[in-house]
DNA sequence: CCCGGATTGTACGATGGCGTACAACGAAAC
DNA sequence: GTTTCGTTGTACGCCATCGTACAATCCGGG
């Protein structure tokens, strides 16, 4: 018997490379074979087309970006905001993130990425809804706020702006304290 | 002498539309003769290439995403506030968002076109900036509720996450309230 | 050490996009 | 109506990519 020596999980694992840096447009068989080494001969031993590929891709993502995340968090015995922080370095971390960006464009025109991408978007609102349902009582507030952080760690990486005598880091810390900390005109305090 | 059948600007302005509804690798030359009803033919005789043309579409955008924004906006007397946002109406109209959205993700991986959407971005930084100056006194929290600002008039196109109960539009009137307006605990209030 | 089946390399035809060359066309000037 | 020159259509060569077919290769089991 043959061995496996360019398995399906290698090209799945080179088209989520080549889509975090170059966008899905950049997927291509041919170049995904080069990066392994190896031309397109056996891929079509494991995938129908370039399409079931792309469909593997997205699978492998969803899984690692909602299942082994909350896994990794159901561990973890920290409290609820702990737990959605952690959660936030797992969903963007250096791996994760250039992925998730790249999904996001590519959800704005076809479907069917879009509807994965709204079940892990709702995923990660639960968590921060919970995070942020720790200190604040109005729902609305919650929804409210859970949008905002959510567009702050997603839309920081689309901006281009600069912030003349700080750093990126530096805003976006003090923007991350203004929206997940309690309230300071909270009753409640 | 033969007439401009097909002048420079609609090649710029039939671009502008493919970039808007999907993405720069979807820019063809023949694709765009098509949607203008005529052959390529005449295309290489305004653009020396593909390339120029994205250029130009470039410049196009970032002057009406800018200068003509602006030049709108003087002529407004009205105060600071609500002319940061009639220029986030102009900015995020329905023509200009999905440029926007687009030049964004081709930011992430052309430096040049990164370069014009810092300029751009830092421009509307500005009026963000003097908006909430006027009723925020510290620089650093001006500047993190610039960014919150800008990053959920961006973030909240590539978020796909339901808000159960609400509309999206709900929701982000609400955030906005949040970012924009005074905070509850200013001391100055 | 050889065999067999899985894996890979190579060659192929098809498609589509780029940029060029030139002929056909048409509106304006006369 | 004819000329004229800019614009457009058509045809071409080139290259990249897709998906297919088949031969070459490789590795583990016998």
């Amino acid at each position: 018997m043959g061995a496996l020596r360019t398995p399906r999980e290698k090209w799945v694992g080179a088209g989520l490379q080549t889509l975090a840096s170059g966008g899905v447009d950049a997927v291509r068989v041919e170049a995904l074979a080069k990066s392994l080494g190896v031309t397109k001969g056996g891929f079509y031993g494991y995938f129908a087309d370039r399409d079931a590929l792309l469909t593997e891709m997205l699978d492998a993502w969803e899984r690692e970006a909602t299942d082994d995340v909350l896994e990794r968090i159901e561990h973890e015995d920290a409290d609820t905001r702990a737990r959605a922080r952690l959660a936030g370095k797992l969903t963007f971390s250096d791996r994760l993130r250039p992925i998730d960006l790249a999904v996001r464009d590519w959800a704005r025109r076809d479907p069917a990425v879009a509807e994965r991408l709204r079940r892990v978007d709702n995923k990660r609102m639960d968590l921060l809804r919970e995070a942020i349902g720790s200190f604040c009582a109005d729902p609305d507030e919650i929804e409210a706020r859970s949008l905002l952080a959510f567009c702050l760690a997603i839309g920081n990486h689309f901006l281009a702006a600069d912030h003349p005598g700080r750093t990126r880091a530096e805003v976006l810390d003090r923007a991350g304290r203004l929206i997940l900390e309690r309230p300071t005109d909270d009753p409640a305090r």
